[in-house]
DNA sequence: GAACAATAGTTGCATTCGCAAATATCGGTC
DNA sequence: GACCGATATTTGCGAATGCAACTATTGTTC
């Protein structure tokens, strides 16, 4: 018998969200959202980057992404710049304010994950992460069967 | 060194994002939002539940989940009513209606999951949800320190 | 049994979010 | 080099979200 709370997706993103939440609440203090934490580290492990690969890097949507890095220019945390040989893309990197912020923060990051996985052998920590990297990977298997359902519903629909 | 792409909360959010936003795309013809499946499927499994632990149990934070119920009241998905015996609590049912829908649902999520795990032995893939539901209890400890942290912050705030 | 604290749920309000449309630039074609 | 399709980002707008304040009911204390 099916069981939500047996399912991975639940269990996935039970984790997720409340590692979410208690994390925003420990940075609060700091001035910054968790997006914006999401947003500096992917910057701080790889600067320099266009607005549509930092939105696949962070899983964040583009729109909601560019006004996202609008306000964090606001704040003096990124800069945002056209390009000058390409004007159509922007690249996006920390400040040093920004910099030095997301430095602060990610021992607390480290913290965290320290203590969510410290009841497990780390050879299970990593095999878990590699797992979570290739089913991310295999979630693309799932893109046709998508398109291929809603195309029989609304073929379904026109002809009934 | 440090890389958020190799971070436990980021490959675990990634997934989940992912696999919601997949989902949400492949129920979206059957007229439900990947929180009303939830709420559906939470109730398929424990039926009879008050507001609050509907919320603890699908992780939505309980305003959100009290209009979200008043709108799947309002579409025949459930049933919502106060207790006779004590007032103050309400008890949610999946309708008939909601029932069948969800029941429809169902193996499309099972669907999911199989494409999700099927490059890994299944021995695996239970041991991984063993480390989840643990790591979920595990996160509770981190309480305490959040508290504390920003208890700290505020005092150096009002002295200097 | 009146007063007050505690529990459960709902609602006001400001913020965030995501889709779709608009804008801006680039690359190719005639 | 004007036009058209493709690519990259931004913006308009309605819906969803979450905190805090509020309402309603129950439990406790004197």
């Amino acid at each position: 018998m099916y069981r939500l709370t047996n399912s991975f997706p639940y269990l996935l993103n039970r984790v997720g969200v409340q590692m979410g939440e208690l994390f925003s609440r420990r940075i609060a203090g700091y001035g910054v959202t968790l997006p914006m934490y999401r947003v500096m580290a992917a910057l701080w492990e790889t600067g320099d980057q266009r607005l549509g690969d930092l939105a696949a890097m962070t899983t964040i949507e583009i729109s909601t992404l560019s006004r996202l890095v609008g306000e964090m220019k606001r704040r003096g945390l990124v800069t945002r710049a056209r390009l000058k040989d390409n004007g159509r893309t922007v690249a996006i990197n920390l400040t040093p304010k920004g910099r030095t912020l997301v430095e602060e923060l990610i021992p607390i990051a480290i913290r965290f994950e320290e203590v969510a996985v410290r009841d497990f052998p780390s050879k299970n920590i990593s095999d878990l992460k590699t797992i979570l990297a290739e089913i991310y990977e295999s979630l693309k298997a799932l893109e046709p069967e998508i398109e291929e359902a809603n195309k029989a519903r609304k073929a379904a629909k026109s002809k009934g």
